[in-house]
DNA sequence: ACTCGACCTGAAAT
DNA sequence: AATTTCAGGTCGA
């Protein structure tokens, strides 16, 4: 057992809470003041009071593996004053101010967002426990049962007709299909971490090493949570109806006429030109952008009560 | 190349 | 209470 003080004085603006709503990661559940999940395969719960975070763990825990995981090296200031565009920017930095791209697992990631697509934050939150619960590793803390995400190995290893008993409807053969995948393909995760961001979304969508099942918006996840590549802007239905708004100044009115935003979903060219808008916008902290407009558009347009 | 309907399932809206 | 719409999309015709 071990427990960890960090000081968060030293480093800049830190929110858990916000870190933890912002849809960038699943899998992580608050008993009362504390975030239980598993960073770098160890359970451990999290909790911040104010200028201090602590950890908690029954396992050993080294203090330079949760501030990786948590990012709080990353000079955020920095990129908030480069991504402070215009007042919608502003205002949603105001707000959410301390949250943080995070240093997933790739593969974690992956599974994630897999199972994400087209489904709502809680159904989402329930395919993956049914998913850890099915085949994941058991392991207990503070009198609560946790289960592990799988590994890829064990999803590969699985059937159809399995995995279909988790919920996941039509995403399952794509899960498993991208299981098997990167089991096969030797250093497949090591593959995209050496490419620079376009061409590691290009190979997760297209050609030899296309994952089936992963599309740009997808693929974008991956590589801005899973990958820390801070150029990708991963562009949901959130993204789309705040889009406007977020890069005030820089669309010209024909792409507004054109594309209209109304609409809800983007064929591969629209996507690839709104993100290559946020690119330019927000240089290469696009990632972080797409945190704080996710943030606001949830807080402006949503009516879920979570938010 | 581009558009558009189908697709599993469960939450949320009507 | 039953029914329809929608949800952090992707695939294939």
């Amino acid at each position: 057992m071990q427990l960890l003080s960090i000081s968060l004085k030293r480093y800049g603006p830190f929110n858990l809470e916000h870190c933890m709503c912002s849809g960038q990661i699943f899998g992580w559940t608050k008993f009362g003041k504390g975030w239980y999940g598993f960073l770098n395969n160890t359970l451990v719960r999290l909790s911040q009071e104010e200028e201090k975070l602590i950890v908690y763990s029954n396992r050993e825990l080294v203090e330079e593996d949760v501030i990786n995981f948590l990012n709080l090296d990353e000079d955020v200031e920095e990129i908030n004053r480069k991504i402070n565009v215009n007042d919608f920017i502003e205002n949603a930095i105001k707000l959410y101010s301390g949250i943080r791209v995070l240093r997933q697992n790739p593969v974690d990631a992956i599974i994630e967002f897999i199972c994400a697509q087209n489904k709502n934050i809680p159904a989402i939150e329930k395919t993956i426990i049914k998913l850890s619960k099915m085949y994941g590793e058991k392991i207990e803390m503070d009198g609560i049962t946790f289960f592990k995400l799988p590994t890829i190995e064990r999803l590969a290893n699985s059937s159809l007709k399995e995995l279909l008993e988790t919920g996941l409807g039509y995403r399952a053969k794509y899960l498993l299909d991208t299981a098997k995948k990167i089991t096969k393909e030797d250093n497949y995760i090591e593959k995209i971490r050496s490419m620079e961001y376009i061409s590691a979304l290009n190979a997760l969508t297209l050609g030899e090493m296309r994952l089936y099942g992963v599309g740009l918006k997808v693929a974008d996840c991956i590589l801005l949570y899973g990958f820390h590549k801070l150029e990708a802007f991963p562009i949901d239905v959130w993204i789309l109806r705040a889009y406007p708004y977020a890069l005030k100044g820089f669309i010209d009115k024909n792409l507004c006429n054109i594309n209209g935003f109304r609409k809800t979903k983007l064929g591969r060219k629209e996507y690839l030109l709104l993100g290559n808008i946020a690119r330019k916008v927000f240089g290469k902290y696009a990632g972080y952008a797409q945190l704080y407009i996710y943030m606001a558009s949830r807080n402006l347009f949503g009516r879920s009560k979570k938010f």
